[in-house]
RNA sequence: GCUCAAGUGGCGGAAUUGGUAGACGCGCUGGAUUCAAAAUCCAGUUUCUUCGGAAGUGUGGGUUCGAUUCCCACCUUGAGUACCA
C-alpha cells in the first residue's frame, strides 16, 4: 500500500469535523490549557507559506497538551474589520462585508487543509453584530469610568460625581486633563448640566477632545502613533501631518505605571518588554517652577519644566521653551518679537518628516525674557528652541549645559556659557552626563554629594519652598479612538447639543448602517455621513431617518467609527464564551479558562495590539469584569518566514534581458520575474516569462551556458514582489503534514527565515519511510513482538528529546530526532507494537493525518489526539558501560571503555594504570586528574 | 545616537548546566537498480595537507586542564526607537 497522502488527510480531516475531536468544553475534570493565536485579518491575498508558521507551532503545542491529558482551548477567528476592504469598497461599489466574507471562506478553506486542532464552533469575527456588541459595551463600560490615582484602579464615574457633590475635586487625585480646574462643591452643584458634563469628560477614561492628531491626507483618517512609521503611514508609506481635529481618546496613560510593572509578572521575550518599557518611556525626576521677569506683563507669569537632573539646578543657564509653548508670545519682548515669530511660523510649517529628517542643525531664539532662579535668585535667560518638543512633559525645561548633550550644542552654537557644577569633570569638549560618576560641586547645598544624594536634597528644598515637586514622566500619550471610515465598528454615541451620550447598552449593538458611498461626504464628514438612516430617537431607542432630527427627542448619532485594534483588545476573553448574548463572557466560563497559557504572535505588535489589550484587560480587571488583569502568561513572537525573489536584468532603453552572469557593470533595470517560472538551479523558463506579460512577448534574451540564470535576493513575501509560495501547492503535492513538518524543520520557531520549496523532500521522504515501517505491500506489518533493548533505547530516546524541544517550543530538533528514529528502528527491522504506537503519539502533533491513519489501522476506534504521551522511562538509555574519552592536557587521545556505576575514584585508578595512559605518560607523574562522571576523563600533566 | 537580538560548511541549521564542533535535512560527487528517466537504496562531502597530521564556530584579547558556550574590546548584520529634558 502506498503513502497516499491527498486521500488519507481528507479522510481525517472530514472525521475531525463531523465528530468535533478538538471541541472544547467549559466544565472538566481536566486541567485547563488555552493556546491562542493571533487571528488573522482576512485578505484578499489568501495565505501564504509564510502565515500558518505560528499556528503551526501552537497547534502541536495544543496537540501535545491534549495528550496530556489537559482540557485544552485552542480557538480561531478572524479581526476582520479594516482598511483594506473598504479600499476595495471604494474602488468597485462591493460591500466590505461581502468581500470580507468571501476571503474569510478562502482562508478557512486554506486553514482546513493544514489540518489543525482549532475548536471551529468557538469563531469569533470582530465585524459580526453579536461581537461589536461587546466592543461597544467596553467602549460604554470607559466612558462610565475614571482613574483614581490613590489607589491606581478605575472607578465608576457616578463615585466622581458623588465625591463632587460633597467637597468638590480639591481631594481628587485623578488622571485628566486640566487638573489646574479646582472647584467646591457648592460651586459644582451651581453649574449647568452642560458645565458638569465637560467637566465629567476631563476624568472619563474615553473622552472627547481637540487633541493634535496624525492625520493622513491620502487615507482621509487618523492614526495612532504606532500606526506611523519613520513619518509615514504604516499602511501604504502616505504622508501624515499634524493636525487639531476633535476626536475620541483612550486614557491608556492612566495605566502607564501599571503596564509597566506587569511587565514583570508575564513570561514574554525580553526584547518585546524592552519594546513596551521603550513606548511606555517612564521617567523619574522633578518638576520645577520658575517666575518670568518681564516688563511687559505686570503680574510675572510662571511656567513649568520636567527635568530628570534636578541634581544640577545650580548648572542652569538658559531656559528653552517649545516654541509652541502657550508662554511664548506673552513674555517675548518687542526687540525679539520680530524672531520669535518668525521662528514660530518657520516650526509651525515643517511637516513631522523634516523635524524628524534633521535633527542634527541646531535652531532657537532668544525671547529677550528672564526666568529667575529659584536658589541663586539670579536672572536666566529664556529661548525657544525646536528641540523641545510642545507633548513632552511640560514643554519647557531647563537647560544645563554642562550636564546634557543638546543643550551644550545648542549653549555653544548661541554662545551661552557654561558653568561647570562637576567636581573633577572636564567639560571644555564635551557635556558630562553619566549619573554614576557624577559629584556635584559650585551648586551651594548640593556640594560634594552624588546623583542620586543631590537630587533627593533638591527636589526636597524646592518642595519646602513650594518651588516644585518630585514627577514621574510617561511618554505614553493617550491612544486616539476615533477613525473616519467605514468599516469599522459605530460608538454607540449620539450627541445632545454637542456632549456625547452614550446609548443604554441593552440596545446594542448599533449597526454599521448601509451607506450609497463609501468615501467621505463632500463636506468632509466621514463615510458614515452618507448613512441616511443614522439618527437616534431618544423615545424609541430605535435609529431613524437623518431627517427627523429635531435635537429635542432625536439625536444625531456618531459618524467616526473606531480604530482597528478596538476588537482585538479582547477577544481572547470572548472565546471562552462566544455565543453569550448577556456578557461578554458567563462568569463561571471566565472563572475556568482564567487567562491565555501560551499565546504566539509577530512581533510587529509589539507596541500597537499587545499594549492596547493589556489596557483594555487591566480595565475590565478593574470592573471586575474578568479575573486577572494580565491575560497572556507566555508569549511567544515567531519569526517571519521570508520569499526568495528572482531577479531578471533588463539592459537600459532595450528589450533585451541579461542572465545574471553577464550583467557585470552594465546598466541595467531590475525586474522581478515570478518564482514559479524559475527553476531550482536558478534557470528561467523563458517562454513562461515571455507569456506573463505582453511587454515582455518580443524580449530577446541573452544566455550563458544555454540558459538564462537569474538573480536571488531573499525580501519579506509579498504579491508584488512575485515571490509568494501558495500552500495549497505545498499541500497537494506534498500533503498536509510534509507541510507542518518542513515549516518547523526550516529552523527555530523565533528566527527570520527564507523558505525554499527544494528542502521539503527531506521530510517528505522521512513520512515515507514511517509509512513503510508499518505498511507493506500486504498491508500492515506490525506485530506483537517483544521490543529489544535497541528498540527500547531508540524509542525513550525520542520520547526524552521530543518532550524537551516541544517543551521550549525547539520544534526544528525533534523533526530531526523522528527521522533519526525512524532510521534506526528501519535499521533494526523493528516490527513491534509496543514501539510503533508510542511513537505515533508522539508523531501526532506534527504530522497529525498520517499518525491518524496508522492508528485507525492499528485497531483503535478513538482519534490519537486524546492517546496519552508516552512515559519516559531513563533506565532504557543507561548502559552498563560508556567509551570515556581520555584528553591529555585538553587534547583527546584515546577512548576507553568503563562502567557507568564506577566511583571517580575509581576511574582515576583504573585510567591512570591503563597501558595507553602509561604510554602517553611515559614516566613522568601528572598533576591532576579530572573526571567529569559520564563524559570525559582528562590528564593533566 | 540609544536599546535588543544574532554572526558556525555551498545552503537551512544542531551541539539545553563549559567536555570528541558541524547532528538532521537540502545541495553536490560517486556507485547500485533501470533500455532510459523518475523514485528508491548505498558510500562520500569544513578547510589545508608532505596523508604523519594541522587549522577551524565574525575579529582581537582574557578566564580555564578544556570555550561555539563565560568575561572584555571591536567589526558586521537584522529589529525596534528616535531631539523624551
Amino acid at each position: 500500500m502506498k503513502y497516499n497522502f491527498n486521500d488519507i488527510e481528507a479522510k481525517w480531516q472530514k472525521y475531525w469535523a463531523e465528530n468535533q475531536t478538538f471541541k472544547a468544553i467549559n466544565n472538566s475534570e481536566k486541567p485547563k490549557y488555552y493556546v491562542l493565536d493571533m487571528f488573522p485579518y482576512p485578505s484578499g491575498a489568501g495565505l501564504h507559506v509564510g502565515h500558518p508558521l505560528g499556528y503551526i507551532a501552537s497547534d502541536i503545542y495544543a496537540r501535545y497538551k491534549r495528550h496530556q491529558g489537559f482540557n485544552v482551548l485552542h480557538p480561531q477567528g478572524y479581526d476582520s474589520f479594516g482598511l483594506p476592504a473598504e479600499q476595495y469598497a471604494i474602488q468597485t461599489g462591493q460591500h466590505p462585508a461581502i468581500t470580507t466574507a468571501e476571503n474569510i471562506k478562502t482562508y478557512r478553506r486554506q486553514l482546513d487543509q493544514i489540518g489543525f486542532s482549532f475548536d471551529w464552533s468557538r469563531e469569533v469575527r470582530t465585524s459580526d453584530p453579536n461581537y461589536y456588541k461587546w466592543t461597544q459595551w467596553i467602549f460604554i463600560q470607559l466612558f462610565n469610568s475614571w482613574y483614581c490615582k490613590n489607589h491606581e484602579k478605575a472607578y465608576d464615574i457616578k463615585d466622581l460625581v458623588e465625591l463632587f457633590k460633597e467637597e468638590g475635586n480639591i481631594n481628587i487625585n485623578a488622571e485628566c486633563q486640566n487638573v489646574g480646574d479646582i472647584f467646591t462643591a457648592e460651586e459644582w452643584n451651581a453649574m449647568s448640566s452642560e458645565a458638569q458634563q465637560s467637566i465629567l469628560l476631563q476624568y472619563r477614561l474615553t473622552y472627547l477632545a481637540e487633541t493634535e492628531v496624525n492625520w493622513c491626507p491620502a487615507l482621509g483618517t487618523v492614526l495612532a502613533n504606532d500606526e506611523i512609521v519613520n513619518g509615514v503611514s504604516e499602511r501604504g508609506g502616505h504622508p501624515v501631518i499634524r493636525k487639531k481635529m476633535t476626536q475620541w481618546s483612550m486614557r491608556i496613560s492612566a495605566y502607564a505605571e501599571r503596564l509597566l510593572q506587569g511587565l514583570e509578572t508575564i513570561d514574554w521575550t525580553d526584547s518585546l518588554k524592552e519594546s513596551q518599557r521603550n513606548w511606555i518611556g517612564k521617567s523619574v525626576g522633578a518638576q520645577v517652577k520658575f517666575k518670568v521677569v518681564s516688563n511687559e506683563v505686570k503680574e510675572a507669569p510662571e511656567f513649568e519644566v520636567f527635568t530628570t537632573r534636578p541634581d544640577t539646578i545650580f548648572g542652569v543657564s538658559f531656559m528653552t521653551l517649545a516654541p509652541e509653548h502657550e508662554l511664548v508670545s506673552q513674555i517675548t519682548t518687542p526687540e525679539q518679537k520680530e524672531d520669535v515669530d518668525a521662528y514660530v511660523l518657520a516650526t509651525a510649517k515643517r511637516s513631522e518628516r523634516d523635524r524628524m529628517a534633521d535633527v542634527k542643525t541646531i535652531s532657537g531664539v532668544f525671547t529677550g525674557a528672564y526666568a529667575i532662579h529659584p536658589f541663586t535668585k539670579k536672572l536666566i535667560p529664556i529661548w525657544i528652541g525646536d528641540y523641545v518638543l510642545a507633548g513632552y512633559g511640560t514643554g519647557a525645561v531647563m537647560s544645563v549645559p554642562c550636564g546634557d548633550e543638546r543643550d551644550y550644542a545648542f549653549a555653544k552654537h548661541f554662545d551661552i556659557p557654561i558653568p561647570n557644577i562637576f567636581e573633577g569633570v572636564d567639560i571644555s569638549e564635551e557635556a558630562f552626563s553619566d549619573k554614576e560618576k557624577t559629584v556635584i560641586a559650585n551648586s551651594d547645598f548640593l556640594n560634594g554629594m552624588t546623583y542620586k544624594k543631590a537630587t533627593k536634597r533638591a527636589i526636597y528644598a524646592l518642595e519646602q519652598m513650594g518651588q516644585g515637586e518630585g514627577k514621574t514622566n510617561y511618554r505614553l500619550r493617550d491612544a486616539v479612538f476615533s477613525r473616519q471610515r467605514y468599516w469599522g465598528e459605530p460608538f454607540p454615541v449620539y450627541y445632545v447639543n454637542g456632549m456625547p451620550q452614550m446609548i443604554d447598552a441593552k440596545h446594542l449593538p448599533i449597526k454599521l448602517p448601509e451607506v450609497e458611498k463609501y468615501l467621505p461626504t463632500e463636506t468632509g464628514e466621514p463615510p458614515l455621513g452618507n448613512a441616511t438612516v443614522w439618527a437616534w430617537d431618544t423615545e424609541k431607542n430605535d435609529l431613524v431617518s437623518n431627517d427627523l432630527i429635531d435635537n429635542e427627542t432625536i439625536h444625531p448619532l456618531e459618524l467616526n467609527t473606531m480604530p482597528g485594534w478596538a476588537g482585538s483588545s479582547f477577544y481572547f476573553n470572548r472565546y471562552m464564551d462566544p455565543e453569550n448574548q448577556n456578557e461578554i463572557a458567563s462568569k463561571e466560563a471566565m472563572d475556568y479558562w482564567q487567562d491565555v497559557d501560551l499565546y504566539i504572535g509577530g512581533s510587529e505588535h509589539a507596541t500597537g495590539h499587545l499594549l492596547y489589550s493589556r489596557f483594555w484587560q487591566k480595565f475590565l480587571f478593574d470592573k471586575g469584569v474578568v479575573p486577572v488583569d494580565e491575560y497572556a502568561k507566555k508569549l511567544i513572537n515567531q519569526g517571519m518566514i521570508l520569499g526568495t525573489s528572482a531577479f531578471v536584468y533588463r539592459v537600459e532603453g532595450e528589450n533585451k534581458f541579461l542572465s545574471k552572469g553577464l550583467v557585470l557593470d552594465k546598466k541595467v533595470q531590475e525586474i522581478h520575474a515570478d518564482v514559479s517560472f524559475v527553476n531550482s538551479s536558478d534557470e528561467l523558463d523563458i517562454e513562461a516569462f515571455k507569456n506573463w506579460r505582453p511587454e515582455f512577448k518580443d524580449a530577446e534574451f541573452i544566455l550563458e551556458d544555454g540558459a538564462y540564470k537569474v538573480g536571488r535576493d531573499v525580501e519579506k513575501m509579498s504579491k508584488s514582489k512575485y515571490n509568494v509560495v501558495n500552500p495549497d501547492d505545498i499541500v497537494s503535492d506534498y500533503g498536509a503534514d510534509s507541510l507542518r513538518l518542513y515549516e518547523m524543520f526550516l529552523g527555530p520557531l523565533e528566527q527570520y527565515k527564507p523558505w525554499n520549496t527544494a528542502g521539503i523532500t527531506g521530510v517528505h521522504s522521512f513520512l515515507k519511510k514511517l509509512w513503510k515501517l508499518y505498511v507493506d505491500n500486504n498491508g500492515l506489518k506490525v506485530t506483537d513482538a517483544t521490543p529489544t533493548k535497541d528498540n527500547l533505547k531508540t524509542l525513550h530516546k525520542t520520547i526524552k528529546k521530543v518532550q524537551d524541544d516541544i517543551e521550549n517550543f525547539s520544534f526544528n530538533t525533534s523533526v530531526s530526532t523522528f527521522m533519526i528514529s525512524v532510521n534506526e528502528l528501519t535499521a533494526q527491522k523493528c516490527t513491534s507494537k509496543d514501539i510503533l504506537e508510542p511513537l505515533l503519539v508522539l508523531i501526532s502533533p506534527y504530522a497529525p493525518h498520517i499518525a491518524e491513519e496508522l492508528w485507525s489501522q492499528l485497531g483503535h476506534n478513538a482519534s490519537i489526539s486524546t492517546a496519552p504521551f508516552p512515559e519516559f522511562d531513563a533506565s532504557h538509555l543507561v548502559e552498563s558501560s560508556k567509551n570515556y574519552p581520555i584528553s591529555f592536557n585538553g587534547k583527546m587521545r584515546f577512548t576507553m571503555e568503563l562502567p557507568l556505576d564506577m566511583s571517580k575514584d575509581a576511574i582515576e585508578k583504573a585510567v591512570l594504570e591503563n597501558e595507553k595512559t602509561q604510554e602517553q605518560l611515559a614516566g613522568r607523574t601528572p598533576k591532576k586528574v579530572i573526571v567529569v562522571p559520564g563524559k570525559i576523563v582528562n590528564i593533566v600533566g
